[in-house]
RNA sequence: GGAGAGCUGGCAGAGUGGUCGAAUGCGGCGGUCUUGAAAACCGUUGUCUGUAAUAGGACCGGGGGUUCGAAUCCCUCGCUCUCCGCCA
C-alpha cells in the first residue's frame, strides 16, 4: 500500500508516479472522500471526548450519592448522534482503504519507461546460447522420448497444465531443489523455513495478491476460506506480519521450497506446450526483510544469489531490468533472470527478483524500532525466485541434451543423484 | 466428535460496570553508589492516530450488542490448553 499520508499531502506527485506505469489515479474520488472524512472525524472525536467527560462526571456524582438524572438528561441525544457519525466515518474509511489496496506501487526512478516486456532493459548476458551439432529437441520431446514426462496422464488425473514425472527426471527435479536449498543456506546465509501451502485472505492482502488478483488464486471450500499459495513469498513474508522486528536480527533472510499453484486465468492459450506454464510447479523462494537504507543494495545481492544457481549449473542467461509497464503490482523495481532454452530458441524467465520497499510492510504492519530515531518504522521487503525449479528442470533438460535424447546430469547435481551422470532410456 | 477452562502491555500476572491504558513482579533503558562489575536504591518503560506544539481520539484475541459509561455483562467468530472418544 502507498503511504496514505503522502497521498493526502501530495496527491499529484503520487498520480505522476503511478502514471509512469500506465495507472491512472482517481484523484477526484480520493479528494471527495478526504474532504468529507476530515471534518467528520474531528466532529466524531469531539463527541467522543464529550461522552467520555460526561460519563466520568456521572460516575463521580454517583459515587458521592448525588442525583445523576440531570446529567443523564443532558447527554440523552449525544449517543445517537455519535453512533450515526461513527457509522458514516467507518464507511468512508473502508471505502478509502478499499481503493488504496488496489493501487500498485510506484516504480523506482531507475526503472526504464516502457509499455511491455519489449521495453525491458538488458543489464547483462552470461554465457553463450548453447550450440549443438544436431537439431536440439525441446523438453517435451526429450521427456516423452525418455518416457519420464507425461502430460496426458496428468490431464486424466487432474486437468490441463499439470504433469507427471518419472524416474530420472523426477529425481532430477528433486536434486535441483535440494541443491538450491543447500546453496542458499550454506553459501548465501539464508535460514530455511517450512511453511503452510494454504493461507488465509489476510496473508494474500499482506503481500498484494488480494484484493485485486482473486481470479488468479486457487481456493478451497473450507471455512474460513483458504487459498493455495501462488508463491512461497506469501507465507514466508507473512511470518513478519504484525511484528516489530528487533534491529539486531536484521536483515532477515529466509528460503523455502514449496509447490506453487496458479490459475493462469489471464493466459489461456499461452505456453500450452510443455512445463513452462503449469497450474502447479516447484519453486525455491528467497525472501529478505531489511532496513530501508540497505534495501537497494540488497536487491542486487539477492539477484546475485539467484544468478549463482544458474552459473553453477552452467546455464546461459540474461538479466533484464523490467520496464514500468511490465513491473508487478507490488514492486518498485524488478530484475528478471531469463535462461536460455534451446528448444524454444529464446530466453525465458526463470527468476524474478523484486524490491517492494515499504509497500508490503505497510500492508503487513512489519516494523522495527529504528535505533537512530527510537521510533517504530516500516521495514523494506524483497523476494526473488532462487529459482523456479520446474523451469530450471526444463532448462537443464534442453541445454544438457545429447543427440540420442539422453540428458547429462550437471556436475553440481551429481551428488544429489547418487553419482548418476546420465539420464537415459531404460 | 463430546465436555470444560482460558485469551490483558516484551514476559508473568491482577483487575467482574465508573478518574483503568490498566496494580504488582520480571525483563529493558537511564541514574546514584563502586577502581570496575554485581547487589541495593531512585527514576523511566505499550501501540496507533492526531496537532506547529499542546490537547483530543482509538486499542485488554477479532467482530457485533447492551449502557450515560465496558478489560469487566451479552452474542458471535478465531485461537490456546485439559479431559474423553475416534484415527494414525
Amino acid at each position: 500500500m502507498l503511504d496514505p499520508l503522502l497521498i493526502r499531502k501530495n496527491i499529484n506527485q503520487i498520480a505522476a508516479g503511478l502514471s509512469r506505469r500506465g495507472f491512472e489515479l482517481d484523484v477526484e474520488l480520493l479528494n471527495t472522500l478526504e474532504a468529507e472524512r476530515k471534518g467528520l472525524q474531528s466532529e466524531t472525536e469531539s463527541l467522543q471526548a464529550e461522552r467520555n467527560q460526561s460519563a466520568k462526571s456521572i460516575g463521580q456524582a454517583k459515587a458521592k450519592g448525588e442525583d445523576v438524572q440531570p446529567l443523564l438528561d443532558a447527554v440523552a441525544n449525544l449517543s445517537d448522534e455519535l453512533k450515526a457519525k461513527q457509522a458514516r466515518l467507518s464507511e468512508l474509511q473502508a471505502q478509502t482503504n478499499d481503493y488504496l489496496l488496489t493501487l500498485p506501487n510506484i516504480p523506482d526512478a531507475s526503472v526504464p519507461q516502457g509499455k511491455s516486456e519489449d521495453d525491458n532493459q538488458e543489464i547483462r548476458l552470461w554465457g553463450e546460447p548453447t550450440r549443438f551439432e544436431f537439431e536440439p529437441k525441446d523438453h517435451v520431446d526429450l521427456g516423452e522420448g525418455l518416457s519420464m514426462v507425461d502430460f496426458n496422464t496428468a490431464a486424466k488425473i487432474s486437468s490441463a497444465r499439470f504433469v507427471v514425472l518419472h524416474k530420472g527426471i523426477a529425481r532430477l527435479q528433486r536434486a535441483l531443489t535440494q541443491y538450491m536449498l543447500d546453496l542458499h543456506t550454506q553459501e548465501h546465509g539464508y535460514d530455511e523455513v517450512y511453511v503452510p501451502y494454504l493461507v488465509n485472505a489476510d496473508s494474500l492482502i499482506g503481500t498484494g495478491q488480494l484484493p485485486k488478483f482473486a481470479e488468479d488464486q486457487f481456493t478451497t471450500e473450507a471455512d474460513p476460506k483458504l487459498y493455495l499459495i501462488p508463491t512461497a513469498e506469501v507465507p514466508i513474508t507473512n511470518i513478519v506480519r504484525d511484528e516489530i522486528i528487533d534491529d539486531a536480527v536484521l536483515p532477515l533472510k529466509r528460503v523455502a521450497h514449496t509447490p506453487c499453484f496458479r490459475r493462469e486465468a489471464g493466459s489461456y492459450g499461452r505456453d500450452t506446450r510443455g512445463m513452462i506454464r503449469q497450474h502447479q510447479f516447484e519453486k525455491v523462494e528467497l525472501v529478505c526483510v531489511c532496513r530501508p537504507e540497505e534495501s537497494a543494495e540488497m536487491l542486487d545481492t539477492l539477484t546475485g544469489h539467484a544468478e549463482q544457481v544458474l552459473k553453477n549449473l552452467n546455464l546461459p542467461y540474461r538479466m533484464v531490468n523490467l520496464c514500468t509497464g511490465d513491473l508487478g503490482f507490488s514492486s518498485t523495481k524488478t530484475y528478471d533472470l531469463e535462461v536460455w532454452l534451446p528448444g524454444q530458441d529464446t530466453y525465458r524467465e526463470i527468476s524474478s527478483c523484486s524490491l517492494f520497499q515499504d509497500f508490503q510492510a505497510r500492508r503487513l504492519k512489519t516494523r522495527w524500532k529504528n535505533p537512530a530515531t527510537g521510533k517504530n518504522e516500516l521495514l523494506h521487503t524483497l523476494n526473488g525466485s532462487g529459482l523456479a525449479v520446474g523451469r530450471c528442470l526444463v532448462a537443464v533438460m534442453e541445454n544438457y541434451q545429447n543427440e540420442d535424447g539422453s540428458i547429462r546430469v550437471p556436475e553440481v547435481l551429481q551428488p544429489y543423484m547418487g553419482g548418476q551422470t546420465l539420464i537415459s532410456r531404460g
